[in-house]
DNA sequence: CCAATTAGCGCACACATGTACGCTAAATCT
DNA sequence: AGATTTAGCGTACATGTGTGCGCTAATTGG
Protein backbone atom coordinates (compact mmCIF):
# COMPACT_ATOMS: atom_id res chain seq x y z
CA UNK A 1 0.00 0.00 0.00
CA UNK A 2 1.18 3.52 -0.59
CA UNK A 3 -0.27 5.25 2.36
CA UNK A 4 -1.64 3.81 5.73
CA UNK A 5 -4.78 5.27 7.26
CA UNK A 6 -3.63 7.11 9.15
CA UNK A 7 -1.68 9.45 6.94
CA UNK A 8 -4.56 9.26 4.08
CA UNK A 9 -6.38 10.84 7.19
CA UNK A 10 -4.32 13.32 7.73
CA UNK A 11 -4.15 14.61 4.34
CA UNK A 12 -7.68 15.13 4.45
CA UNK A 13 -7.41 17.19 7.42
CA UNK A 14 -5.02 19.00 5.29
CA UNK A 15 -6.92 19.56 2.52
CA UNK A 16 -10.05 20.71 4.55
CA UNK A 17 -7.43 23.63 6.25
CA UNK A 18 -6.41 24.42 2.67
CA UNK A 19 -9.87 25.02 1.14
CA UNK A 20 -10.77 27.12 4.57
CA UNK A 21 -7.39 29.33 3.83
CA UNK A 22 -8.57 29.22 -0.16
CA UNK A 23 -12.21 30.45 0.88
CA UNK A 24 -11.05 33.55 3.08
CA UNK A 25 -11.13 36.64 1.52
CA UNK A 26 -11.77 40.24 1.74
CA UNK A 27 -15.18 39.72 1.13
CA UNK A 28 -15.70 36.57 3.13
CA UNK A 29 -14.28 35.97 6.60
CA UNK A 30 -14.11 32.70 8.57
CA UNK A 31 -17.35 33.63 10.74
CA UNK A 32 -19.81 33.48 7.71
CA UNK A 33 -17.91 30.89 5.76
CA UNK A 34 -20.32 27.46 6.44
CA UNK A 35 -18.93 24.12 6.68
CA UNK A 36 -20.75 23.09 3.81
CA UNK A 37 -18.63 25.44 1.84
CA UNK A 38 -15.47 24.36 3.22
CA UNK A 39 -16.47 20.60 2.64
CA UNK A 40 -16.99 21.45 -0.98
CA UNK A 41 -14.06 23.30 -1.84
CA UNK A 42 -12.19 20.56 0.03
CA UNK A 43 -14.26 18.08 -2.05
CA UNK A 44 -16.13 15.96 0.76
CA UNK A 45 -19.33 15.25 1.96
CA UNK A 46 -20.35 17.75 4.31
CA UNK A 47 -21.00 15.04 7.22
CA UNK A 48 -17.03 13.84 6.54
CA UNK A 49 -15.91 17.01 7.75
CA UNK A 50 -16.78 15.48 11.22
CA UNK A 51 -14.78 12.82 10.78
CA UNK A 52 -11.61 15.91 10.77
CA UNK A 53 -13.20 18.67 13.31
CA UNK A 54 -15.75 18.55 16.37
CA UNK A 55 -17.23 21.86 14.36
CA UNK A 56 -16.03 24.73 12.33
CA UNK A 57 -14.89 26.34 15.84
CA UNK A 58 -12.06 23.68 16.20
CA UNK A 59 -11.39 24.53 12.33
CA UNK A 60 -10.83 28.46 12.96
CA UNK A 61 -8.73 27.60 16.31
CA UNK A 62 -6.28 25.62 14.18
CA UNK A 63 -6.25 27.95 10.86
CA UNK A 64 -6.02 30.66 13.93
CA UNK A 65 -2.72 28.39 15.22
CA UNK A 66 -1.48 28.24 11.65
CA UNK A 67 -1.42 31.50 10.75
CA UNK A 68 0.14 32.33 14.16
CA UNK A 69 2.91 30.17 12.73
CA UNK A 70 3.42 31.12 9.39
CA UNK A 71 3.88 34.56 11.01
CA UNK A 72 6.16 33.63 13.40
CA UNK A 73 8.19 31.69 11.13
CA UNK A 74 8.60 34.60 9.14
CA UNK A 75 9.71 36.46 11.62
CA UNK A 76 12.48 34.01 12.56
CA UNK A 77 14.26 34.73 9.29
CA UNK A 78 13.87 38.72 9.69
CA UNK A 79 15.57 38.25 13.27
CA UNK A 80 18.50 36.10 10.74
CA UNK A 81 18.55 38.67 8.04
CA UNK A 82 19.10 41.29 11.08
CA UNK A 83 21.76 39.59 12.59
CA UNK A 84 23.58 39.20 9.56
CA UNK A 85 23.70 42.99 9.95
CA UNK A 86 21.66 44.00 6.62
CA UNK A 87 20.14 47.44 7.61
CA UNK A 88 18.37 48.69 10.31
CA UNK A 89 16.47 46.74 12.48
CA UNK A 90 13.42 48.29 12.59
CA UNK A 91 12.95 48.42 8.96
CA UNK A 92 13.90 44.91 8.44
CA UNK A 93 11.15 43.74 10.39
CA UNK A 94 8.48 46.30 9.27
CA UNK A 95 9.25 45.29 5.27
CA UNK A 96 9.14 41.78 6.66
CA UNK A 97 6.26 42.07 8.18
CA UNK A 98 4.47 43.78 4.86
CA UNK A 99 6.22 41.12 2.79
CA UNK A 100 3.91 39.12 5.13
CA UNK A 101 0.69 40.79 4.83
CA UNK A 102 1.07 40.63 0.93
CA UNK A 103 1.94 37.04 0.95
CA UNK A 104 -0.77 35.60 3.39
CA UNK A 105 -3.04 38.28 3.25
CA UNK A 106 -5.86 35.92 3.95
CA UNK A 107 -4.20 34.81 6.73
CA UNK A 108 -3.32 38.05 8.42
CA UNK A 109 -7.32 38.69 7.93
CA UNK A 110 -7.67 35.75 9.97
CA UNK A 111 -5.51 37.29 12.92
CA UNK A 112 -6.77 40.67 12.34
CA UNK A 113 -10.66 39.84 12.45
CA UNK A 114 -10.96 37.20 14.76
CA UNK A 115 -8.82 38.70 17.38
CA UNK A 116 -12.32 41.03 17.25
CA UNK A 117 -14.79 38.60 16.96
CA UNK A 118 -17.96 36.89 18.53
CA UNK A 119 -16.19 34.19 19.79
CA UNK A 120 -13.90 34.51 23.18
CA UNK A 121 -11.63 31.26 22.32
CA UNK A 122 -10.86 33.35 18.89
CA UNK A 123 -10.08 36.09 20.73
CA UNK A 124 -7.83 34.70 23.27
CA UNK A 125 -6.42 32.67 20.48
CA UNK A 126 -5.03 35.33 18.67
CA UNK A 127 -4.41 37.59 21.57
CA UNK A 128 -1.88 34.92 22.71
CA UNK A 129 -0.22 35.08 18.97
CA UNK A 130 0.20 38.58 19.72
CA UNK A 131 1.22 38.28 23.02
CA UNK A 132 4.19 36.07 21.67
CA UNK A 133 5.65 38.62 19.74
CA UNK A 134 5.53 41.65 22.94
CA UNK A 135 7.00 39.59 24.82
CA UNK A 136 9.92 38.61 22.69
CA UNK A 137 10.62 42.04 21.77
CA UNK A 138 9.98 43.08 25.06
CA UNK A 139 13.03 40.46 26.31
CA UNK A 140 15.44 42.26 23.99
CA UNK A 141 14.36 45.61 24.73
CA UNK A 142 15.13 45.02 28.27
CA UNK A 143 18.34 43.31 27.33
CA UNK A 144 19.53 46.07 25.04
CA UNK A 145 18.80 48.64 26.89
CA UNK A 146 18.70 48.01 30.10
CA UNK A 147 15.43 49.33 30.63
CA UNK A 148 13.20 48.36 33.84
CA UNK A 149 10.71 46.03 32.88
CA UNK A 150 7.85 47.68 32.27
CA UNK A 151 9.36 50.55 30.37
CA UNK A 152 10.64 47.49 28.13
CA UNK A 153 7.56 46.38 28.08
CA UNK A 154 5.09 49.11 27.57
CA UNK A 155 7.38 49.61 24.64
CA UNK A 156 7.44 46.32 22.88
CA UNK A 157 3.51 46.17 23.15
CA UNK A 158 3.26 49.83 21.87
CA UNK A 159 5.38 48.79 18.73
CA UNK A 160 2.92 45.42 17.40
CA UNK A 161 0.06 47.27 18.49
CA UNK A 162 1.47 50.37 15.95
CA UNK A 163 3.29 47.47 12.97
CA UNK A 164 -0.09 44.94 13.30
CA UNK A 165 -2.46 48.60 13.19
CA UNK A 166 -0.62 49.24 9.93
CA UNK A 167 -0.91 46.11 8.58
CA UNK A 168 -4.76 46.09 8.50
CA UNK A 169 -4.39 49.71 6.78
CA UNK A 170 -2.17 47.68 4.20
CA UNK A 171 -4.51 45.41 3.02
CA UNK A 172 -6.82 48.02 1.56
CA UNK A 173 -4.52 49.76 -0.45
CA UNK A 174 -2.60 49.64 -3.24
CA UNK A 175 1.19 48.13 -3.21
CA UNK A 176 2.47 51.86 -4.08
CA UNK A 177 0.90 53.32 -1.13
CA UNK A 178 2.55 50.55 0.91
CA UNK A 179 5.72 52.78 1.26
CA UNK A 180 4.17 55.44 1.92
CA UNK A 181 2.91 53.80 4.37
CA UNK A 182 5.71 51.84 6.05
CA UNK A 183 7.62 54.92 6.40
CA UNK A 184 4.94 56.40 8.59
CA UNK A 185 5.00 53.28 10.59
CA UNK A 186 8.95 52.96 10.92
CA UNK A 187 8.58 56.95 12.06
CA UNK A 188 6.00 56.26 15.06
CA UNK A 189 7.95 53.43 15.63
CA UNK A 190 10.84 55.54 16.02
CA UNK A 191 9.03 57.98 18.06
CA UNK A 192 8.38 55.09 20.52
CA UNK A 193 11.56 53.77 20.75
CA UNK A 194 12.57 57.23 21.48
CA UNK A 195 10.11 58.51 23.71
CA UNK A 196 10.25 55.31 25.52
CA UNK A 197 13.83 55.74 26.14
CA UNK A 198 13.64 59.20 27.07
CA UNK A 199 11.41 58.49 29.68
CA UNK A 200 13.36 55.64 31.36
CA UNK A 201 15.18 55.94 34.28
CA UNK B 1 -54.03 63.67 14.99
CA UNK B 2 -51.04 63.52 17.60
CA UNK B 3 -48.52 62.52 14.55
CA UNK B 4 -47.80 63.15 11.09
CA UNK B 5 -47.10 60.56 9.11
CA UNK B 6 -43.05 61.58 8.23
CA UNK B 7 -42.87 61.73 12.04
CA UNK B 8 -44.54 58.50 12.58
CA UNK B 9 -42.33 57.02 10.04
CA UNK B 10 -39.05 58.59 11.69
CA UNK B 11 -40.47 57.03 14.68
CA UNK B 12 -40.62 53.32 13.48
CA UNK B 13 -36.80 54.05 11.79
CA UNK B 14 -35.48 55.13 15.30
CA UNK B 15 -37.50 51.51 17.03
CA UNK B 16 -35.05 49.65 14.21
CA UNK B 17 -31.77 51.28 14.93
CA UNK B 18 -32.41 51.05 18.51
CA UNK B 19 -33.49 47.33 18.49
CA UNK B 20 -30.17 46.96 15.74
CA UNK B 21 -28.09 48.40 18.80
CA UNK B 22 -29.69 46.25 21.35
CA UNK B 23 -28.65 43.02 19.53
CA UNK B 24 -25.21 44.09 19.49
CA UNK B 25 -22.81 42.10 21.97
CA UNK B 26 -20.00 40.31 22.35
CA UNK B 27 -21.58 37.25 21.18
CA UNK B 28 -23.25 38.85 18.04
CA UNK B 29 -21.99 41.29 15.79
CA UNK B 30 -23.85 43.00 13.12
CA UNK B 31 -22.50 40.73 10.45
CA UNK B 32 -24.14 37.81 11.89
CA UNK B 33 -27.43 39.65 12.51
CA UNK B 34 -30.36 38.78 10.26
CA UNK B 35 -33.10 41.19 8.75
CA UNK B 36 -35.67 38.77 10.48
CA UNK B 37 -34.02 39.17 14.44
CA UNK B 38 -33.58 42.95 13.93
CA UNK B 39 -37.60 43.23 12.81
CA UNK B 40 -38.47 40.79 15.49
CA UNK B 41 -36.40 43.00 18.10
CA UNK B 42 -38.45 46.34 16.75
CA UNK B 43 -41.49 44.58 16.76
CA UNK B 44 -42.40 44.92 13.23
CA UNK B 45 -43.07 42.08 10.03
CA UNK B 46 -39.97 41.50 8.07
CA UNK B 47 -41.26 42.91 5.15
CA UNK B 48 -41.99 46.08 6.76
CA UNK B 49 -38.21 46.66 7.32
CA UNK B 50 -37.61 47.80 3.39
CA UNK B 51 -39.77 50.93 3.98
CA UNK B 52 -37.19 52.21 6.00
CA UNK B 53 -33.42 50.19 4.55
CA UNK B 54 -33.01 49.25 1.37
CA UNK B 55 -31.04 46.16 2.80
CA UNK B 56 -29.39 44.76 6.15
CA UNK B 57 -26.13 46.97 4.51
CA UNK B 58 -28.18 50.40 4.51
CA UNK B 59 -28.65 50.41 8.46
CA UNK B 60 -25.39 48.95 8.98
CA UNK B 61 -23.73 52.24 7.94
CA UNK B 62 -26.37 54.17 9.75
CA UNK B 63 -25.26 52.30 12.75
CA UNK B 64 -21.69 53.20 12.43
CA UNK B 65 -22.50 56.95 11.57
CA UNK B 66 -24.62 56.96 14.69
CA UNK B 67 -21.37 55.70 16.85
CA UNK B 68 -18.93 57.95 15.42
CA UNK B 69 -21.59 60.86 16.55
CA UNK B 70 -21.79 59.41 19.85
CA UNK B 71 -18.02 59.05 20.32
CA UNK B 72 -17.62 62.26 19.10
CA UNK B 73 -19.73 64.15 20.86
CA UNK B 74 -18.40 62.58 23.77
CA UNK B 75 -15.06 63.40 23.30
CA UNK B 76 -16.12 67.24 22.46
CA UNK B 77 -17.31 67.33 26.09
CA UNK B 78 -13.91 66.16 26.82
CA UNK B 79 -12.24 69.31 25.55
CA UNK B 80 -14.51 71.05 27.76
CA UNK B 81 -13.43 69.67 30.29
CA UNK B 82 -10.24 70.16 29.35
CA UNK B 83 -10.18 73.77 28.64
CA UNK B 84 -11.72 74.05 32.24
CA UNK B 85 -8.03 72.79 33.11
CA UNK B 86 -9.04 70.31 35.11
CA UNK B 87 -6.14 67.60 34.90
CA UNK B 88 -3.64 66.77 32.15
CA UNK B 89 -5.00 66.66 28.48
CA UNK B 90 -3.99 63.09 28.09
CA UNK B 91 -5.15 61.43 31.11
CA UNK B 92 -8.91 63.49 30.27
CA UNK B 93 -8.83 62.07 27.14
CA UNK B 94 -7.92 58.17 28.23
CA UNK B 95 -10.58 58.59 30.54
CA UNK B 96 -13.04 59.30 28.51
CA UNK B 97 -12.63 57.25 25.98
CA UNK B 98 -12.77 54.48 28.62
CA UNK B 99 -15.90 56.00 29.76
CA UNK B 100 -17.20 55.49 26.13
CA UNK B 101 -16.26 51.97 26.08
CA UNK B 102 -17.67 51.08 28.99
CA UNK B 103 -21.28 53.11 28.54
CA UNK B 104 -21.69 52.34 24.70
CA UNK B 105 -19.66 48.96 24.72
CA UNK B 106 -21.70 47.63 21.91
CA UNK B 107 -21.39 51.34 20.11
CA UNK B 108 -17.72 50.65 20.01
CA UNK B 109 -17.67 46.67 19.47
CA UNK B 110 -19.62 47.96 15.88
CA UNK B 111 -16.67 49.93 14.72
CA UNK B 112 -14.19 48.03 16.10
CA UNK B 113 -15.18 45.17 13.90
CA UNK B 114 -16.58 46.38 11.02
CA UNK B 115 -13.25 48.00 10.70
CA UNK B 116 -11.73 44.60 9.67
CA UNK B 117 -15.06 43.83 8.58
CA UNK B 118 -16.00 41.77 4.96
CA UNK B 119 -18.31 45.37 3.62
CA UNK B 120 -15.41 47.48 2.34
CA UNK B 121 -18.20 50.61 1.89
CA UNK B 122 -18.37 49.36 6.39
CA UNK B 123 -14.49 49.69 6.60
CA UNK B 124 -14.20 52.87 4.97
CA UNK B 125 -17.11 54.35 7.11
CA UNK B 126 -14.86 53.68 10.30
CA UNK B 127 -12.13 54.81 8.64
CA UNK B 128 -13.77 57.97 8.25
CA UNK B 129 -14.59 57.79 11.86
CA UNK B 130 -11.08 57.70 13.15
CA UNK B 131 -9.74 59.96 10.46
CA UNK B 132 -11.73 62.73 11.78
CA UNK B 133 -9.95 62.42 15.80
CA UNK B 134 -6.73 62.06 13.84
CA UNK B 135 -7.03 65.02 11.97
CA UNK B 136 -8.27 67.37 14.67
CA UNK B 137 -5.62 65.83 16.87
CA UNK B 138 -2.79 66.49 14.16
CA UNK B 139 -3.83 70.05 14.18
CA UNK B 140 -4.37 70.59 17.68
CA UNK B 141 -0.35 69.26 17.77
CA UNK B 142 0.87 71.14 14.69
CA UNK B 143 -0.37 74.27 16.41
CA UNK B 144 0.56 73.48 20.01
CA UNK B 145 4.20 72.72 19.27
CA UNK B 146 4.88 74.07 15.54
CA UNK B 147 5.38 71.05 13.86
CA UNK B 148 5.95 69.77 10.89
CA UNK B 149 2.69 69.08 9.09
CA UNK B 150 4.24 65.43 8.57
CA UNK B 151 5.87 65.08 12.16
CA UNK B 152 2.14 66.46 13.70
CA UNK B 153 0.07 63.93 11.33
CA UNK B 154 2.51 60.46 12.17
CA UNK B 155 2.38 61.17 15.83
CA UNK B 156 -2.01 61.72 15.86
CA UNK B 157 -2.11 58.59 14.00
CA UNK B 158 0.13 56.63 16.70
CA UNK B 159 -1.86 58.15 19.27
CA UNK B 160 -5.40 57.46 17.79
CA UNK B 161 -3.87 54.12 16.99
CA UNK B 162 -2.81 53.66 20.44
CA UNK B 163 -5.85 54.33 22.23
CA UNK B 164 -8.32 52.46 20.31
CA UNK B 165 -6.56 49.64 20.15
CA UNK B 166 -6.45 50.36 23.88
CA UNK B 167 -10.41 50.11 23.83
CA UNK B 168 -10.44 47.13 22.15
CA UNK B 169 -8.55 45.46 24.79
CA UNK B 170 -10.55 46.87 28.03
CA UNK B 171 -13.71 45.14 25.91
CA UNK B 172 -12.72 41.57 27.47
CA UNK B 173 -10.92 42.47 30.61
CA UNK B 174 -13.00 43.43 34.28
CA UNK B 175 -13.22 46.59 35.11
CA UNK B 176 -10.49 46.60 37.86
CA UNK B 177 -7.92 45.63 35.36
CA UNK B 178 -9.01 48.44 33.10
CA UNK B 179 -7.44 51.00 35.27
CA UNK B 180 -4.06 48.95 34.83
CA UNK B 181 -4.53 48.97 30.95
CA UNK B 182 -5.43 53.23 31.39
CA UNK B 183 -1.45 53.50 32.57
CA UNK B 184 -0.04 51.70 29.78
CA UNK B 185 -1.79 53.63 27.00
CA UNK B 186 -0.99 56.58 29.08
CA UNK B 187 2.50 55.80 28.97
CA UNK B 188 2.38 54.81 25.60
CA UNK B 189 0.86 58.20 24.54
CA UNK B 190 3.99 59.87 26.57
CA UNK B 191 6.26 57.66 24.85
CA UNK B 192 5.12 58.72 21.51
CA UNK B 193 4.57 62.45 22.08
CA UNK B 194 8.13 62.60 23.86
CA UNK B 195 9.41 60.93 21.09
CA UNK B 196 7.58 62.62 18.42
CA UNK B 197 8.97 65.94 19.84
CA UNK B 198 12.76 64.57 20.41
CA UNK B 199 12.24 63.78 16.49
CA UNK B 200 11.32 67.51 15.47
CA UNK B 201 13.15 70.01 13.05
C1' DC C 1 -8.33 -15.47 7.63
C1' DC C 2 -11.78 -13.52 10.15
C1' DA C 3 -13.46 -9.74 13.11
C1' DA C 4 -13.31 -4.97 14.31
C1' DT C 5 -12.64 -0.31 13.21
C1' DT C 6 -13.40 3.74 10.62
C1' DA C 7 -13.14 7.43 6.61
C1' DG C 8 -16.34 8.86 3.68
C1' DC C 9 -20.93 8.99 1.59
C1' DG C 10 -26.02 9.75 0.58
C1' DC C 11 -30.31 10.63 2.38
C1' DA C 12 -33.34 13.09 5.13
C1' DC C 13 -35.10 16.44 8.23
C1' DA C 14 -36.19 20.58 10.68
C1' DC C 15 -35.14 25.11 10.58
C1' DA C 16 -33.92 30.04 9.37
C1' DT C 17 -33.23 33.17 5.92
C1' DG C 18 -34.26 37.12 2.20
C1' DT C 19 -37.68 38.87 -0.39
C1' DA C 20 -41.66 39.01 -4.05
C1' DC C 21 -46.55 39.96 -4.07
C1' DG C 22 -50.89 41.73 -2.97
C1' DC C 23 -53.82 43.54 0.56
C1' DT C 24 -55.60 47.03 4.07
C1' DA C 25 -56.26 51.13 6.37
C1' DA C 26 -54.97 55.47 7.28
C1' DA C 27 -52.85 59.84 6.08
C1' DT C 28 -52.21 63.22 2.55
C1' DC C 29 -53.25 65.72 -1.51
C1' DT C 30 -56.27 68.14 -4.90
C1' DA D 1 -65.28 64.60 -1.05
C1' DG D 2 -62.84 61.83 -3.77
C1' DA D 3 -58.40 60.19 -5.40
C1' DT D 4 -53.72 58.97 -4.37
C1' DT D 5 -50.00 57.53 -1.62
C1' DT D 6 -47.82 54.57 1.58
C1' DA D 7 -46.49 52.11 6.25
C1' DG D 8 -47.20 47.82 7.70
C1' DC D 9 -48.81 43.01 7.38
C1' DG D 10 -49.49 37.96 6.10
C1' DT D 11 -48.57 34.47 2.94
C1' DA D 12 -45.55 31.98 0.23
C1' DC D 13 -41.43 30.16 -1.88
C1' DA D 14 -36.86 28.94 -3.07
C1' DT D 15 -32.52 28.34 -1.01
C1' DG D 16 -28.91 27.29 2.31
C1' DT D 17 -27.87 25.48 6.70
C1' DG D 18 -26.14 21.86 10.58
C1' DT D 19 -26.38 17.36 11.67
C1' DG D 20 -28.50 12.46 12.84
C1' DC D 21 -28.51 7.88 10.83
C1' DG D 22 -27.16 3.88 8.54
C1' DC D 23 -24.43 1.97 4.80
C1' DT D 24 -20.09 0.59 2.30
C1' DA D 25 -15.50 -0.45 1.43
C1' DA D 26 -11.19 -0.67 2.90
C1' DT D 27 -7.58 -0.79 6.40
C1' DT D 28 -6.04 -2.71 10.65
C1' DG D 29 -5.33 -6.13 14.44
C1' DG D 30 -5.50 -10.69 16.35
Amino acid sequence: MSQTRAEQKEQTRRTIIEAAFRLLSAEQSFANLSLREVAREAGIAPTSFYRHFKDMDELGLTLVDEAGLTLRQLMRQARKRIAKGGGSVVRTSVDTFMEFIATNANEFRLLLRERSGTSKAFRLAVQRELQHFIEELSDYIEHKTHANHQNAYFEADALVTLVFNAGAEALDISQSKRELLAEKVIQQLRFVAKGSAALRH
